[in-house]
DNA sequence: CGTCTTTGACCCGCGC
DNA sequence: GCGCGGGTCAAAGACG
């Protein structure tokens, strides 16, 4: 019966998911500009207005996950940390100096969760893993899973505080967060369905999930398959240690 | 059997 | 021009 999903009834859902990712791009970007204060709270320059920031992710139409999203999912994955649950705070902006956050690059500096897994809803594949000069640890190289997303990110552990790690995010997801998936679900059932189609693995791993604040309890991190992706980040929180 | 990680090699940009 | 360092590729192995 999934036959009726032809090939222009296929395309007609992939434009219909982008527009729907161009939706939520500038929702998430509105977000942020509501959420701004929160985040430059910690900001050591508050010249970086709300506005700002908000007009920046939209003229980038920055499709990755916004640094709320991010935010929200590894505090979220990091929430069984007793020590305030999971305190990362965004460094970013100055982290590899201004010319790395013109180029949709942005680092956050993240404390690690119990299993050391740091979850950003996204699923990452590790294509390599390289010693940097003058640091103990090694720096792995992660791409975004989805073919049509260009995304990256590089996973460092700090060389001050071994409970940190470093994240530098790079290029644009051109995709949901699987936790926007569930919540596709409800407004389009045959997004719902192209997307069972395209990640059937990743949909049968997510339990089912009604709100969105309970998808954001349970990231995906917790569980089941995301294994294998823990395992890779254990790897890399073991150190390479022998 | 398919997918993912690991890891050495290669490529490219940058500084000297 | 050369060397170094960072980023990516791709084959092999591991795992579910």
């Amino acid at each position: 019966m999934e036959d009726v999903l032809d090939e222009s009834e296929m395309n007609w859902l992939e434009s219909l998911e982008e527009e729907l990712i161009m939706q939520e791009v500038i929702n998430d970007a509105q977000q942020v500009s509501r959420m701004a204060p929160r985040l430059t709270a910690t900001e050591p320059e508050p010249e970086v207005r709300s506005e700002e920031l908000a007009n920046m992710l939209v003229s980038k139409v920055y499709s990755g996950p916004t640094i709320v999203d991010i935010e929200s999912a590894l505090s979220l994955s990091c929430s069984s940390d007793k020590h305030g649950g999971g305190r990362h705070f965004r460094d970013g902006l100055t982290e590899k100096g201004s010319s790395a956050y013109k180029m949709d690059k942005y680092t956050l500096r993240i404390k690690t969760c119990v299993n050391g897994v740091a979850d950003d809803g996204y699923k990452w594949r590790k294509y390599g893993q390289k010693l940097i000069k003058n640091s103990p640890n090694p720096r792995s190289y992660y791409r975004c899973t989805n073919p049509r997303c260009n995304a990256k990110k590089q996973v460092e552990r700090s060389t001050e505080d071994p409970g940190m790690v470093i994240v530098t995010y790079e290029g644009l997801h051109l995709h949901y967060t699987y936790s926007h998936f569930l919540l596709s679900q409800k407004y389009d059932k045959h997004a719902a369905t192209l997307n069972a189609a395209k990640k059937p693995k990743l949909q049968a791993e997510l339990p089912a999930q009604e709100s969105e604040e309970q998808q954001h309890k349970q990231p995906l991190a917790q569980g089941q398959k995301k294994q294998r992706t823990a395992t890779t980040e254990e790897n890399f929180e073991s150190g390479r240690e022998p």
